[in-house]
RNA sequence: GGGGGCGUAGCUCAGCUGGUUAGAGCGCCGGCCUGUCACGCCGGAGGCCGCGGGUUCGAGUCCCGUCGCUCCCGCCA
């Protein structure tokens, strides 16, 4: 037996007990007498004195010990005396007279500081190539916790729902639809590749078509596409479907779950029921379909106002049936000149020619390059419009509503970066519901979908599937968390009639559609019931819980940037018969 | 595919308009130290300035290329 206690766990009342450690040395102190080890677990650190006028033995042990060394130590917890008490360790109160201490294994000097007591960044390279040592830091052990304590809760919640779990393949179909898919091809059918999945989403549908009426699974999900510091190549989403429910039930059913999260990790939840925007709302509102609403700073409709201004810019946008809409924002009159310019330069990125603003002086007086051109009613209009107060900035987009709602969304973003007011609250989760079925994908000007080819359209635009079919919104409803999309969901197609006319109005000519979905169009015709469900991104939840912002910090062992793993050095070169046996020929 | 940032000791960084032998803090090694907890004091080792090329009397510093990491756009139902 190597313990009976854990090093962090150790408070007064074990005061007296004799007690069997294990773990790593965090620091050692050599007082040339004396030596104090701070000893290192998951449950966190306690402090080992080692007396040679006591144990002499030990003493001669401690006086090797090195940095994260693994110790097997015999000790009784003692009562610090009151001026030797630390209060910035949860056992500081106690500690541990060793009487014997093995060296179970030594370790290299490691490559950084794993307990430093400054707070110094190391470069994330080397952290995941000795992601061993990373992991051992305390606030990466937190983050592995927080993930094990999120995925109980919601495993819980759903289990007590009635949920089945079932798992989904790896080895899955590849469908030329969506993402790029990671091919892995098939020795015994050689020239023919499986692709690991993008998403459970058919294989879900179809266990709802077999009765399994509800499901979850933490699918990992697999997309080769360019990455970010909120998505890798694997993710893991905790995927969610029932049958025989409507758009209400769901809602209240994944308020619950993500209830359940927050409360299983200590946070207080969001109160039920959950604000709800509509996709059209929010872009109009906030200029994005996932916005952040811990900020105010919304956009204001001033078409009216400038309709007949004698400032040219917003006269013509409107006359041209295009808009002029404004976002305030509180403070904004201590930006820099150089930072009104950046601003400008973010506007034109997203579209716009160049960004009218004024600044709201004492007395709501308006000032700026612009003020001249505005008339009395004008002004008064905007600042009235826009709630202005002295010292306020106000920034405008004009023209194109698409361009307008772009533009004024990052905007609005870099303005609540750049003055950072106070959130109103610590999280902001709302729904965005009855997105576009359809957009309009830039380069090909086709049709494509916008969300999800397997969503109902609601039901009072179904009969726009062949009329409008850009006016077709889904029976869909996002999570969003303070900015962040954690997850999209809908109701889904069980008519396979409807779901093939919307693979056809995406373009897709009946072969190709038989292709790649005859088998699940196939089932769709053996009753399937009516489900929906969704699937929500588990990293982007934990990171936001986690209060970092890179997915990186929630996942074990993540990739780079650029694909590889720094630790094992995948994706690496195969060897020339493994390619041979998968009649793989070498580039 | 495109744009930005970074790369100097084991780690985090400094190194000015190009100019002696490239520095600091932490870590590491050795010595001393009976209560420290970021222990203290003394001493020491440690550098392909990412890599390659160029300009120059002279390059960590300037130029070109390249590699790696990172952020963003495209992309990601």
């Amino acid at each position: 037996m190597y313990r009976d206690a854990y090093p962090g766990d150790l408070r007064s009342s074990d005061v007296g007990r004799r007690v069997r450690l294990a773990g790593w040395v965090a620091r050692r102190r050599d007082h040339g007498n004396l030596i104090f080890v701070d000893l290192r677990d998951r449950s966190g650190i306690v402090q080992l004195v080692v007396d040679p006028s006591f144990a002499p033995d030990a003493h001669a042990v401690a006086e090797h010990v090195r940095s994260e060394y693994v110790l097997g130590v015999r000790g009784e917890v003692v009562a610090r005396s009151p001026e030797t008490v630390n209060d910035h360790l949860p056992s500081g109160a106690i500690e541990v007279r060793v009487s014997a201490i093995e060296i179970l294994n030594v370790a290299r000097t490691p490559p950084f500081e794993i307990e430093s007591a400054e707070d110094v960044d190391v470069d994330e390279t080397l952290r995941l190539k000795y992601r061993y040592l990373d992991l051992r830091r305390s606030a990466m052990l937190a983050n592995l916790e927080l993930r094990h304590r999120a995925a109980q809760a919601a495993r819980a919640f759903l289990n007590d729902q009635g949920f089945l779990e079932v798992e989904t393949p790896y080895l899955t179909k590849s469908s030329p639809e969506g993402a790029r898919d990671f091919l892995v091809p098939s020795r015994l059918q050689p020239h023919r590749f499986y692709a690991l999945p993008q998403s459970p989403q058919m294989l879900k549908q179809i266990l709802m078509v077999a009765g399994a009426d509800r499901y979850y699974q933490f699918a990992r999900c697999f997309r080769d596409e360019d990455l970010r510091a909120d998505r890798q190549p694997e993710h893991t989403q905790i995927d969610i479907e029932l049958s025989f429910a409507g758009v209400p039930e769901i809602r209240e059913l994944l308020e619950g779950l993500m209830t359940a999260i927050f409360a299983g990790v200590g946070e207080k939840p969001p109160a039920s029921p959950l604000p709800r925007l509509s996709y059209d709302e929010a872009m109009l509102r906030f200029g994005t379909d996932k916005p952040d609403l811990r900020f105010g700073l919304a956009i204001n409709e001033l078409s009216d106002v400038f309709a007949s201004s004698e400032f040219k810019v917003f006269r013509g946008a409107v006359a041209a049936g295009g808009v002029v809409r404004a976002v305030c924002a509180p403070g904004g009159g201590r930006l820099s000149r150089a930072q009104i310019d950046a601003l400008t330069e973010l506007a034109k990125e997203h579209g716009a020619k160049g960004m009218a603003y004024v600044y709201v002086d004492e007395g709501r007086a308006l000032r700026g390059p612009i003020v001249k051109f505005l008339s009395e009613a004008e002004q008064l209009a905007l600042v009235d419009t826009v709630a202005a107060e002295p010292g306020d900035l106000v920034v405008f987009a004009a023209g194109d509503a698409m361009m307008a709602a772009e533009v004024l969304g990052a905007l609005r973003l870099a303005l609540i970066r750049l003055l950072q007011p106070a959130p109103s609250e610590r999280w902001a989760l709302l729904w965005v519901e009855e997105f576009p079925l359809f957009e309009i994908d830039d380069e090909s000007g086709r049709l494509t979908y916008g969300h999800n080819p397997f969503s109902l359209p609601t039901a009072d635009t179904m009969p726009l599937l062949e009329s409008d079919p850009l006016a077709v919104r889904g029976a869909q409803y996002d999570l969003v968390l303070n900015g962040v999309e954690l997850g999209s969901g809908s109701l889904r197609n069980h008519d396979p009639a409807v779901q093939r006319q919307i693979l056809r109005a995406l373009g897709l000519d009946d072969e190709r559609i038989e292709e790649s979905f005859g088998w699940f169009l196939e089932a769709l015709e053996y009753g399937a019931p009516p489900h929906g469900g969704i699937g929500l991104g588990f990293d982007r939840i934990l990171m936001l819980l986690a209060g970092t912002d890179s997915i990186r910090d929630v996942i074990a062992f993540p990739k780079t940037s650029s694909g590889t793993d720094l630790m094992t050095q995948a994706p690496s070169i195969v060897t020339a018969a493994q390619l041979r046996e998968l009649r793989v020929k070498p580039g």
